[in-house]
DNA sequence: GGCCAGGACCTTA
DNA sequence: TAAGGTCATGGC
C-alpha cells in the first residue's frame, strides 16, 4: 500500500476542516475513508482511523520525507506547545485546544495561499473550496498521480492566470477579480520570492485587495509565521464575547497563530 | 426576501 | 483615525 507513520496532535479530518487548506477534500478507497491534498505538483491521500495516532499515505518512504514530512509539519513538537498553552489557564482556549488538538499549521505554497486567501473574503469555506478548485481546473495543469493513478489539476502560477484573465468569469468571482489580477502582476512584476522574505505581512499588504486579515493569513499559513493571528468575523466574535477586557497569550505570542486556528475551529463546532 | 459570509476600499468628517 | 457605504455572489 503506502507508508505509514505514527504521529501525536495529528488528526488529518481535524486539519482537513480547519479552513486552513482549501484543496483538502474526503476520499474514500474500498471501506477506508480518508483526505487527499495537493501541493507543488505532488499528491497524496492520507487514511487515518479517529482516535488513532497511526497515519497511511499513498507514497513511497523517499516522497513522505521529501515532501510531506515538511508540509505536514511532522518535525514540530506540538506537545510543546500545547504545554505552554495551558499555562494560559484560559478557560476558552484550554477547551478549544482539547477541542482541536490534532490540528497542525501546514507547510502551504505561499503563491496558492495568496490567490486562496484573497479569494476567501466575504465567502463561506464550501463556496472558497469550490472556487478555488475551479481556478485549478481552468488555469492549471492536468497531472496523474502514479501511486494512486488518480488525476489532479496543479494550482496555476501567476503567468498561467495572466495569460487569458477572461476566464476569470467562470469563477464568478465577483469584485474579487481585479484583486487576483493585480496580486497575479505584482508576483509577475518582482517574483513570489519577494512576498516570502523580510516583513512579509506588510509586503503582502501592498497588493490591492489585501488587507489586515488576508495578509495575516497568508503570513500565517503560506510563509508558516506561528505568531500571526488573523482576526476574521469568527475570531472577532469570540474575542467580543469571551474577551470584552482583551485578550492575554502572554507567553504564547510566537505561537499565537496556531491558538487562533484552534479557537476558529472549536467555535465553529459549537456555533 | 433579508441577512451574512475566514474583508477591503473609498469617501467623508 | 474612525465610521459608514459599497462591492458580487451564493446559500439559508
Amino acid at each position: 500500500m503506502g507508508y505509514t507513520f505514527c504521529s501525536d496532535n495529528f488528526d488529518i479530518r481535524q486539519i482537513a476542516d480547519s479552513g486552513q487548506c482549501f484543496r483538502m477534500i474526503p476520499v474514500t478507497t474500498g471501506n477506508k475513508h480518508g483526505y487527499r491534498t495537493i501541493y507543488k505538483g505532488h499528491y497524496v491521500e492520507v487514511y487515518q482511523e479517529s482516535g488513532s495516532n497511526k497515519v497511511e499515505v499513498s507514497c513511497d518512504e523517499d516522497t513522505f520525507n521529501n515532501v510531506w514530512r515538511e508540509y505536514f509539519d511532522l518535525d514540530t513538537d506540538y506537545s510543546s506547545y500545547a504545554d505552554r498553552l495551558i499555562m494560559l489557564n484560559d478557560n476558552y482556549i484550554t477547551k478549544a485546544y482539547q477541542y482541536g488538538k490534532g490540528i497542525r499549521i501546514l507547510k502551504q505554497d505561499p503563491f496558492e495561499m495568496l490567490i486562496s486567501y484573497i479569494i476567501s473574503q466575504q465567502k463561506r469555506i464550501p463556496n472558497i473550496m469550490a472556487t478555488v478548485e475551479k481556478l485549478c481546473k481552468v488555469y492549471g495543469t492536468k497531472v496523474m498521480d502514479e501511486f494512486t493513478k488518480k488525476e489532479y489539476y496543479t494550482f496555476p502560477n501567476s503567468d498561467e492566470i495572466l495569460s487569458d484573465v477572461s476566464k476569470l468569469d467562470d469563477l464568478k468571482l465577483g469584485y474579487r477579480d481585479k484583486y487576483i489580477i493585480a496580486a497575479c502582476e505584482d508576483v509577475r512584476s518582482v517574483g513570489i520570492e519577494w512576498f516570502t522574505k523580510g516583513n512579509v505581512y506588510e509586503r503582502a499588504m501592498t497588493v490591492k485587495g489585501v488587507g489586515p486579515k488576508v495578509a495575516n493569513c497568508y503570513a500565517l499559513f503560506g510563509c508558516h509565521q506561528l505568531n500571526r493571528f488573523p482576526i476574521d468575523t469568527w475570531i472577532n466574535k469570540i474575542l467580543s464575547r469571551e474577551y470584552p477586557g482583551g485578550i492575554n497569550l502572554t507567553g504564547c505570542e510566537d505561537f499565537a497563530g496556531l491558538i487562533q486556528q484552534y479557537m476558529f475551529y472549536y467555535e465553529r463546532s459549537i456555533s
